[in-house]
DNA sequence: TTGTATGCGTTATCAA
DNA sequence: TTGATAACGCATACAA
């Protein structure tokens, strides 16, 4: 029985080359799968970084190739809201997924506020980071623009407001409301509702247009229309205006799921049943809030597997500056409450 | 005007040694504050610096100190649960605010399951980062205890379950409890319930431990006791579990806000009054839940300042690993609920 | 297909 | 108090 590994760290590439009897440079070739190596040294090599357990020393890598091995993941946006939506979590679990198997550090970086922000981009421009994964639904935010513009490998999640040369991924916000509403008919209800996003985001004017849309192919007026800011709070000052206002309506799509946790709390201070009285559907941007308590049906996104394939792009334009932007807008599902 | 950084950035210790007009190892002391240095040079390379914006290499200085600049944010803990807890929020801000201005990357490092800290710990094993910042409540996890006999510097937030030596910092549990015990009683309530947390976790105990005490340092007998996870969902069941057990209250204690929103939303679905009937105050380890409606009274932790006292601990234990071990506990304090 | 030699930017050792 | 100079571990241009 042999220790694999010994308890000091410094296994270097000169040692693997002397294990596998052959150069430093032969090694250093297979590790970075440099096409000229014989499958006989290549396998020699294979066994040897087998055996030792060996890893590369990312700094010395570093110094050479003049890349981090880092990537940036900023959040910028108030941290409350932030770290109170599960969507989030599941953003993370993705990239994580994707980045470690190959060795990438996921660096947290945080920009609530102007001055963390210009903190921020100092350090970014510094080189810190190979390249910067946005996951930031506020759309306003300059930094995007800004390192776009230095050359720094960036990708969003959200499609951005304006024009902005940049790969990014989201969900379909018209396609997802569409499904509330259709969900919504079939269950008999004519006079529906709905409590939507802010104007000034791209979720809050897809969804609002897609449950417009989706009620106008199928013939059916829409009913009131209140609006928060897609965060908790702002859902039960949109869900009072509704019954405020009088209007009658016996069906509710909620553009966010936080939104649509207080529309639930809401109905039930007034004494309304849901679904008998209001059927509720919300849009699901996390995952864990209803997992918690199914009460409520909702447009689900995949979340997750959207921050693999954003973290796939965003390191395909490390390796390829000039790779063409792409955007990928994955199809959301509709997700029926527990029949509790 | 001068455009004060060039759109290229390798800028080097050679180039500011040659604008300040010394040696690259007078400019490296300088940025190390070694001692040896004359003020005049000092002041000459201080000015160099700030006129090309210069920052050291990472990578380089990397490979020479054998120190790699990032300390990891373990999470190992499944992330619903997590990123739906604010806790986390206010944690990675405080540790940020100390991190970034030392140029510290904080790198994210999640383990969820069993395969995943395994890598994770494989991971850590080869010294890809300097410090570990473990950021889990829950005890019984292993990762501490192993990373610690590899003298990994450590430290941990929430005190560890057994014998651990390893610096922590934590909230008083006991205090925190004791002070929702007295404002219940304070309020004239003399039959006070709690939803306690897991008792094999230290807040757990603590905050049990805490309401017994109180109590009978006031001589008032406690009410029934019921025990939750700490998580949403299981507070449902255990208000559920008190109320269904007939035993009469007019005040609660809940052990985690995320259970106390349970016990809020159970409590008015059996159309009882908050505090009128009942009188309920949290323990808050979720900041952004109830500002979001200030329903409840808490009993808040300064996480912030934990957080930061927290990483301050690890910066100092990677400079001397042989540092003594400390911990700090935090006071609670207790939040009104808005009154509304 | 392989090996040798050079340099990446920094710290650290040694002489001056 | 300072300045040459030798590592640190790796990738790569070039020679073989």
């Amino acid at each position: 029985m042999v220790r694999p590994t010994d308890s000091t760290q410094p296994r270097t590439i000169k040692e693997i080359a002397a294990v596998a009897g052959v150069s430093k440079s032969t090694v250093s070739r297979v590790l970075n799968d440099t096409p000229g190596v014989s499958p006989k040294a290549r396998e020699l090599v294979r066994s040897a970084i087998e055996a030792t357990g060996y890893q590369p020393n990312r700094a010395a890598r570093s110094l050479v190739t003049r890349a981090t091995g880092s990537i940036g993941l900023v959040v910028s946006e108030a941290h409350a809201r932030i770290f109170s939506d599960p969507f989030f979590a599941s953003m993370v679990r993705g990239a994580t997924q994707v980045v470690r198997p190959l060795g990438i550090h996921l660096v947290l970086m945080l920009a609530e506020d102007q001055r963390a922000r210009d903190q921020l981009l100092e350090y970014l421009r510094h080189g810190h980071v190979d390249g910067v994964l946005f996951v930031s639904t506020h759309a306003a935010d300059p930094l995007p623009r800004i390192l776009v513009a230095e050359r720094l490998p960036v990708v969003l999640s959200g499609r951005p407001v304006s024009r902005l040369q940049v790969s990014y991924v989201d969900v379909d916000s018209v396609a997802g409301a569409g499904l509330a509403v259709e969900h919504l008919l079939e269950l008999g209800r004519r006079r529906i509702a709905t409590i939507a996003g802010p104007q000034d985001m791209p979720a809050g004017q897809d969804r609002l247009r897609g449950f417009t849309e989706a009620l106008a192919a199928h013939g059916v007026r829409p009913g009131p229309v209140a609006y928060g800011d897609f965060d908790r709070g702002s859902g039960a000052r949109a869900m009072e205006e509704l019954l405020a206002s009088g209007a009658p309506f016996d069906g509710l799509f909620v553009a966010s799921d936080l939104m649509a946790l207080d529309a639930l709390a809401v109905l039930r201070e007034h004494a309304l049943r849901v679904p008998e009285d209001v059927a509720v559907v919300g849009f699901d941007d996390s995952v864990a809030a209803t997992q918690a308590r199914p009460a409520l049906t909702t447009v689900r996104q995949p979340v997750e597997e959207m921050a693999k394939a954003l973290t796939l792009t965003l390191l395909d334009r490390i390796k390829d500056p000039d790779a063409p932007i792409t955007s990928r807008v994955f199809p959301p599902k509709l997700v029926r409450r527990a029949s509790t």
